[in-house]
DNA sequence: GCCGTTTTTACAAAATCTTTACAACTCCGC
DNA sequence: GCGGAGTTGTAAAGATTTTGTAAAAACGGC
């Protein structure tokens, strides 16, 4: 058997010099660590970086992490975006930044950085 | 049922440092141990085991070794789940592991894991 | 009918997600 | 610089959803 299982999603991934995301298999692994996360918390992550370096709207990730509901005033992207940071440990600072009043943005793992000025460009479609 | 008739790949099987599967002849060794499962057990260790690495949703599961009766909301993937892994023994925490809100997954046998920094080990529950 | 297998049922337990209530921080005009 | 309005960060509690189990009922072949 083995043709192509319809369950098993072309393994398109992201990775650097620290972090690896498996969309397919939705696995992550960090400095050789498999992460474990939920799955919002993986869908958010896999939003951010499928558009690194782009700034994401709140939200545009409400819409398509937590469905249509564009309704949701709660700190909730908040508390997930929390626990990703948690997740990501030393590196939160480096790949997730908040951009004021409109979103977050993941940015590749670089050496040494410093952040940007600030308003920035694209953002992805809301 | 049993007669493996010849035409049927009776040579392609699973087997790493405990477990083996002959797909072909329908049986399981654990450990040097006979391993009995009833139809609907092995059908579905088949099909987590085919696929090893991978997740596999239930609903998936449920098609595949339940006919299409695509939303059976009872409890009998997870008792037979639970059976399997009774078999499988002390075994069962490291081959089928429960990816929270989607499926179930077969992992290879994987020889200790100590060498890790920062613990975790499998996937996301997405 | 008997017996082994599979499915249901009915909860318990666990994992995840959302809300709440504030604290902390940004931006911007004064 | 200061202060206020608005935005984001957190921790903890509350809800909800999903999975685990045990036990009993339903099947099916002999």
């Amino acid at each position: 058997m083995e043709l192509a299982p319809t369950f098993v999603n072309s393994s398109e991934s992201y990775r650097d010099a620290h972090l690896e995301v498996d969309f397919g298999h939705k696995t992550v692994v960090l400095d050789a660590g498999h992460l474990v996360l939920t799955r919002k918390e993986f869908e958010l992550l896999a939003m951010l970086v499928q558009h690194a370096g782009d700034i994401i709207p709140r939200e545009t990730l409400l819409q398509r992490v937590w469905g249509y509901s564009r309704e949701i005033r709660t700190r909730t992207l908040d508390v997930h975006i929390r626990r990703l940071r948690r997740k990501l440990g030393a590196y939160s600072g480096q790949y997730i930044e908040t951009i004021f009043g409109i979103g977050y943005r993941f940015q590749p793992f670089r050496s040494a950085r410093h952040l940007q000025p600030r308003l920035s460009q694209f953002a992805i479609g809301a």
